[in-house]
RNA sequence: GCCCCCGUAGCUCAGUGGAUAGAGCACUGGCCUCCGGAGCCAGAAGCGAAGGUUCGAUUCCUUCCGGGGGUACCA
């Protein structure tokens, strides 16, 4: 639950007088909630304390609320005051509220609806998401997590606290070898087996590391020449060669595939990095799964688990005691032929985060968004946590559901198997990152997404960003005019203000006011559809004072420059929050 | 079998226990020679079903019906 009494120094004011007065009026102690009513004849924020106190104070609510109100000293901001329905207490705000908060946004500029935090509240928030194995380029659902991911790890910076945005390489393993096997196969022109990777990326990969490396890397070349992973000598490489025992193509070496394997996925990440960068996405960290293995941090993991007691043998193979912390079963860590899971990788990558999150004393905070397709891995996540020791609830772990890519209203089949697939970036070429990332935004995480590129391809309502950035073009457009006809804005401080008195420029002061507390909720929530939905009603409130305040007008210059400022601060509060949802707010359109 | 998500207007979706459940699309009818009509105003239309908890349930719990997804010593 938001709170606004936190947000706003005028709203905070008012929940201290009500606490005050309820203690006053002698009633048991109770939250001095506010909420914003539904209906505007309601005012602008109502307390709930007197239907929560009707029991415990054992009165009718509409007798508590009028205690209340017989013993609230009323602060300046608050014009009036009343009793409605089975017990509500309604306050509508004061005009001087509205001119204070044009002056407190044009003031604050880009900071207007961020907080700021004290050290003790603030969290070091690593923020996990996207992170698809890079052996083939990200299709569209990817859009979403990295849309959703980055606009949820804006909202919480905006809430106060730092912010990792991290991507997790799955570069060991082997999948790599797989995939080297199907760039030097394609390079070879030999036909590929059922397990190897297709698609349109596979020869223009092998094409890169031809034109990188030279003919000669795909060829089978004397074991005494051989070096691994650039002349390193790696233990994810060692291990990708012993794999191979079982599963290689006899008609690549495994050594060449492992050696091509860790090329391509580098290839591969740095495509799949631009196409999250095309998107308007850039993380701060790239963490190569291999990096766990060179270090020896998952033989570490392990080995301080075996020595806390969470594992056992069994079959010959070691696992972790997850069960007892909710997961379905305990899982496998070790195989019986000695090789690490790749939840061991899991379990030393949740390590390492936990440890930089917390570095210097901080408060951390581990996030991971994942596709349904991984919903199986909630609880083993959640429980590995546990069995390192990690407090439960700084450990959130959340689900989104798939997208549908479609054409003309018929899905676009995606087989990774056949290598049939329409890209990320291809789709963002075709549509534009504005419309693709507020697609997903504007949508909760639970509902699942169709994305048919007819349809977000129009530039009409069916994409209610257009809406918003309208509203922001025009705003430009309004300034761009008066600039032209030389009218005299004068300055905010010899604006009057109290000359905003249209219904439609108090529904969009209102609207303005609500900013700071929609990223909060946004934030908590991880929500970015309320951010999304609410740059829609401020953007709509603003059409409509347009439509019906004109602001240059003639023969009135002092109304005209209060109109004038109204939309400057207006432009401001619908910047902040498309930035928030990283969205361009273009000056014309 | 077990687990997760969804079911709100004709369609696509908001709505984290509060008052008369909101948008867009689609449909119908309007918008003064004037700042951008990608806009504004008006109309009609809805919480899958049944129980329970609560002063109060679209929201929380149970069951049922309908739709989607997941269930490895895979990666």
């Amino acid at each position: 639950m938001a709170r606004p009494e936190l947000l706003d120094p005028v709203l905070g004011d008012l929940a201290s007088r009500i606490r005050a007065a309820l203690l006053a009026a002698g009633l048991p102690e109770a939250e001095a909630d506010l909420e914003r009513p539904r209906q505007p004849e309601h005012g602008d924020w109502a307390t709930t304390a007197p239907l929560r106190l009707a029991k415990p104070a054992k009165r009718p609510p509409r007798e508590i609320a009028q205690a209340l109100i017989d013993h609230l000293d009323l602060p300046d901001a608050v014009e009036s005051v009343e009793i409605a329905g089975p017990g509500f207490v309604n306050f509508r705000l004061a005009h001087r509220y509205h001119e204070a908060l044009v002056h407190r946004v044009v003031a604050a500029g880009d900071d207007y609806g961020r907080r700021n935090r004290e050290q003790g509240e603030r969290e070091t928030v690593n923020v996990e998401f996207v992170s698809a194995n890079p052996t083939g380029p990200l299709h569209v659902g990817a859009g979403r997590w990295a849309a959703t991911g980055d606009a949820i790890a804006a909202l919480l910076e905006a809430d106060g606290h730092e912010v990792v945005r991290e991507y997790y390489v799955n570069d060991a393993g082997e999948q790599v070898r797989r995939f080297g096997e199907s760039v030097v196969l394609t390079a070879r022109g030999l036909p590929l087996g059922d397990d190897h990777y297709r698609g349109s990326y596979i020869p223009e990969v092998a094409e890169q590391l031809r034109a990188e490396h030279g003919d000669g890397l795909f060829e089978d070349i004397p074991d005494t020449e051989i070096q691994l992973g650039g002349g390193a000598e790696h233990a994810a490489d060692g291990e990708l060669v012993e794999d191979a025992a079982v599963t290689a193509d006899p008609r690549v070496d495994p050594r060449i595939g492992a050696r091509v394997g860790v090329l391509a996925v580098e290839a591969m990440r740095q495509r799949i990095q631009g196409q999250m960068h095309q998107l308007g996405v850039d993380f701060d960290v790239w963490f190569s799964e291999r990096h766990l293995h060179d270090t020896g941090a998952i033989e570490a993991v392990i080995g301080q688990l075996k020595a806390d007691g969470r594992t056992y043998e069994a079959d010959g193979a070691t696992y972790l005691r997850t069960e007892q912390f909710g997961d379905d079963k305990d899982r496998v860590i070790v195989r019986s032929d000695g090789r690490p899971t790749y939840f061991a990788s899991d379990l030393a990558y949740m390590r390492d985060k936990w440890e930089r999150v917390t570095a210097d004393g901080r408060s951390g905070r581990l996030y991971y968004l994942l596709g349904a397709d991984h919903h199986g891995y909630v609880g083993r996540l959640l429980a590995a946590a546990e069995c390192l020791g990690l407090p439960r609830d700084r450990v959130e772990v959340r689900i989104g559901q798939l997208v549908n890519l479609l054409r003309g209203g018929e899905p676009v089949r995606m087989s990774k198997r056949t290598g049939e697939m329409i890209a990320l970036d291809e789709v963002v070429d075709e549509v534009g990152p504005d419309v693709t990332r507020y697609h997903f935004l504007r949508q909760g995480l639970d509902t699942m997404v169709d994305f048919d590129l007819d349809v977000v391809a129009q530039q009409s309502m069916e994409n209610p960003v257009y809406y918003v950035q309208y509203a922001h073009a025009r705003i430009n457009s309004l300034i761009r005019t008066a600039d032209e006809r030389g009218f005299d804005h004068g300055s905010l401080e010899d604006a009057d203000l109290t000359r905003l008195t249209h219904p439609a420029e108090l529904q969009l002061l209102t609207a303005m006011a609500q900013l700071p507390i929609v990223v909060d909720d946004a934030a908590d929530l991880r929500a970015t559809q309320r951010l999304a939905r609410y740059a829609e009603e401020l953007a709509g409130t603003f059409h409509r004072f347009y439509t019906e305040c004109r602001v240059l007008v003639e023969g009135d210059d002092q109304l005209g420059q209060a109109r004038y400022w109204l939309a400057v601060a207006a432009k401001q509060v619908l910047v902040n929050a498309l930035a928030l949802l990283r969205v361009t707010a273009p000056e014309r359109m």
